[in-house]
RNA sequence: GCGCCCUUAGCUCAGUCGGAUAGAGCAACAGCCUUCUAAGCUGUCGGUCGGUGGUUCGAAUCCACCAGGGCGCGCCA
């Protein structure tokens, strides 16, 4: 396997330097970068080696930069080194040094981009986490698409990626799904109750009034018949019914958002129950081992600041210090009532997953969980107190969606708020994945389902695709000129490339080839957007290059008068359909043969 | 009151551990189809990177303070 040019580069350039500077520290030496340049006239690579390095070579970075230069002009793959600016050093390729990219990506095929940055460090991605309590809503879209792009991207850059969805089965909102699901259930029987006169009767009054739990209840009618009501088909003692109830209703819920997933695409690999865990005793046994740190204590919390909560009133309760690991006040993992909290429960959890084996825990959360970010790394350095383990947080922000401009209003509390699988039914799985991944996740993004569905340039969904469906018809019309076994990559790999020595061509070759730093640093950044901003500006490279053809009959692909100018070319254009599938695959999105 | 996130062209947004003259799309204006899909391409116009200080060879990027927007702040999850 050959290495990608941006790293070989990086490797002279480390090799050079360190033939100046014998004794270049480590920490000097990882800074050390050799990167595309953004101006043509900068050449191909620049590095900013004699900048970073000035001070442990004790030389100017202008002096150590040219004797850098003068040091990589001994590279067979540099046509030319020269320093420049304050201290960088631009280097210019000879071209079979670009050209080698071509060969080297069809054979990786959507491999390529692979890396081993991740070090095969155990990471557990947990994401969506979305309450058993309904079908999967338009919120919970974003952290889906993210979370799930987040783990393909970390998979890519040789992380050993764990795909986790936490069931909050244990809370009150589940008991008060089973409660409404028992409604339905007493509907399902006709029951003479009235829906008034059955939220009276509910502790918390009836919340989930949405119409798909007719079914659970009409299920619930068919496998128990009228054993679960009181006689005259009243509301029963709870002890007889509830957790019957309950578990068919979570079961039931759980299937749905499981269909909903795989509708989106999203699929993980383990789906932990709360419940589970505090019944395996997993919260107690976690407060103990903080307890067994002097971490825990019994404590009434000042009031908050500002805003003070009517029913305010000092209650003792117990505590964790938090503030030991810089969150603002400690938190309690019981309430006065003496039950626990739902920070207990996450610790729990994330005890569950250190125990598992992750190294790096990452949770995709709504914006709106941002204040609980602190407590919860608070614990996980309290549980790893040697930095075995450490939590990041990815937050999502609400993503406003629009239809013509105009906003698309939600209403859960009546059953009629827009699913996901309305949003998947009326623009697609794909549209909405790479949608969900053009904007950083902390920034909020606005989604009109008018405008995700125009066949324009301001739409990436369609750029993008249509790039890679001009790859593949050129290659089709290639493969019936010239044959399929022609256009095989592995045949292509073996082209001569000479041919390749427009600007325009050599520029999408360093496109391409920045593709392998690119997923490293968007893995590192833990930013999946990046990749779908770089095939959008691979897409524009290579429109611009195919309507290039138009003008200059030279850079047409398809020539019949010149078939290793042809091979060359068409070596490049199956280049780009590859890194635009290898990048779309991180994103979970389906490249498109032909746009029709 | 406190904490976190955000502020880049008229609009929507990128900006690769601090790097060279801050980049795209839209909008506006001017061009390109006997030729691999014009669903595309090219050019022009457009910026005190919210403000003020600081750190240094160098700041949109790091730090401090200020202004504006969003989210959150015990017994919800």
């Amino acid at each position: 396997m050959s290495v990608n040019i941006y790293a070989r580069m990086r490797e002279s350039v480390l090799a050079g330097l360190r033939g100046i500077v014998p004794d270049l520290p480590e920490a000097i030496a990882a800074r050390v970068d050799a990167g595309p340049t953004r101006e043509a006239e900068h050449g191909d690579v620049a590095t900013n080696a004699a900048l970073v390095a000035a001070k442990a070579a004790r030389m100017p970075p202008a002096k150590l930069a040219a004797a850098l230069a003068a040091a990589l002009a001994a590279d067979p793959d540099i046509a030319a080194a020269e320093p420049a600016g304050p201290g960088f050093v631009n280097i210019r390729l000879r071209p079979a040094a670009l050209h080698a990219e071509l060969p080297s990506i069809l054979r990786a095929g959507e491999a390529y981009g692979e890396s081993r940055a991740g070090a095969m460090r155990r990471v557990n991605v947990e994401y969506v986490s979305a309450n058993p309590t309904g079908p999967m809503h338009i919120g919970h879209c974003r952290g889906a698409v993210v979370g799930d792009a987040l783990a393909n991207l970390l998979a890519k850059a040789g992380y050993r990626v764990i795909r986790e969805f936490y069931i909050n089965d244990a809370g009150a909102q589940v008991a008060a799904l089973a409660w409404a699901a028992y409604w339905r259930y007493l509907q399902a029987l006709d029951s003479p109750l009235d829906e008034a006169a059955f939220d009276a009767a509910t502790p918390g009054g009836l919340q989930y009034r949405g119409d798909y739990l007719i079914e659970v209840g009409a299920a619930l009618a068919r496998k128990h018949g009228a054993t679960l009501a009181a006689p005259g088909l009243g509301i029963a003692d709870p002890a007889l019914w509830f957790d019957t109830v309950r578990e068919t209703a979570v079961a039931m819920m759980m299937a749905a958002i499981r269909e909903d997933l795989a509708a989106l695409g999203v699929v993980h690999d383990v789906f932990t129950s709360e419940r589970a865990l505090l019944a395996a005793g997993a919260v107690d046994a976690a407060i103990e081992r903080l307890a067994g740190a002097d971490l825990i204590y019994e404590g009434v919390l000042e009031p908050p600041k500002g805003k003070l909560p009517e029913d305010w009133e000092p209650r003792p309760q117990t505590l964790f210090r938090s503030t030991r690991f810089g969150d603002d006040v400690d938190r309690p993992l019981r309430k006065s009532d003496g039950s626990n909290t739902y920070f207990a429960n996450d610790i729990a959890c994330h005890a569950d997953k250190m125990a598992r084996g992750a190294e790096i825990m990452i949770d995709v959360w709504g914006a709106d969980h941002g204040g609980y970010v602190p407590r919860m790394q608070a614990v996980v350095k309290a549980l790893a107190p040697d930095g075995g383990a450490k939590l990041e947080v990815v937050l999502c922000q609400i993503v406003h969606i629009l239809k013509g401009g105009e906003p698309v209003r939600m209403s859960k509390r009546a059953g009629t708020f827009v699913t996901l699988r309305d949003l998947l039914d009326e623009v697609g799985r794909d549209v909405v994945r790479f949608i969900m991944l053009t904007r950083k996740s902390d920034a909020q993004m606005e989604f009109d389902l008018d405008a995700v569905l125009a066949q324009t340039r301001e739409n990436p969904v369609f750029y993008v695709q249509y790039a890679h469906a001009r790859c593949r018809s050129v290659l089709r019309l290639a493969a019936e000129q010239l044959g399929a076994e022609a256009v095989a990559p592995e045949r292509l790999a073996e082209a001569p490339l000479g041919a390749l020595t427009d600007a325009g061509e050599l520029g999408l070759i360093r496109r391409l080839a920045g593709f392998p730093r690119l997923v490293d640093a968007a893995a590192e950044a833990r930013e999946p957007h990046r990749i779908a901003f770089f095939l959008y500006d691979l897409a524009a490279d290579f429109h611009t290059l195919w309507n290039r053809g138009r003008d200059d009959a030279a850079l047409r692909f398809l020539q019949a008068e010149d078939p290793e100018g042809t091979r060359a070319r068409l070596a490049l254009v199956a280049a780009t359909a590859v890194v635009i599938r290898s990048g779309l695959s991180v994103m979970g999105v389906t490249p498109v043969e032909e746009m029709r």
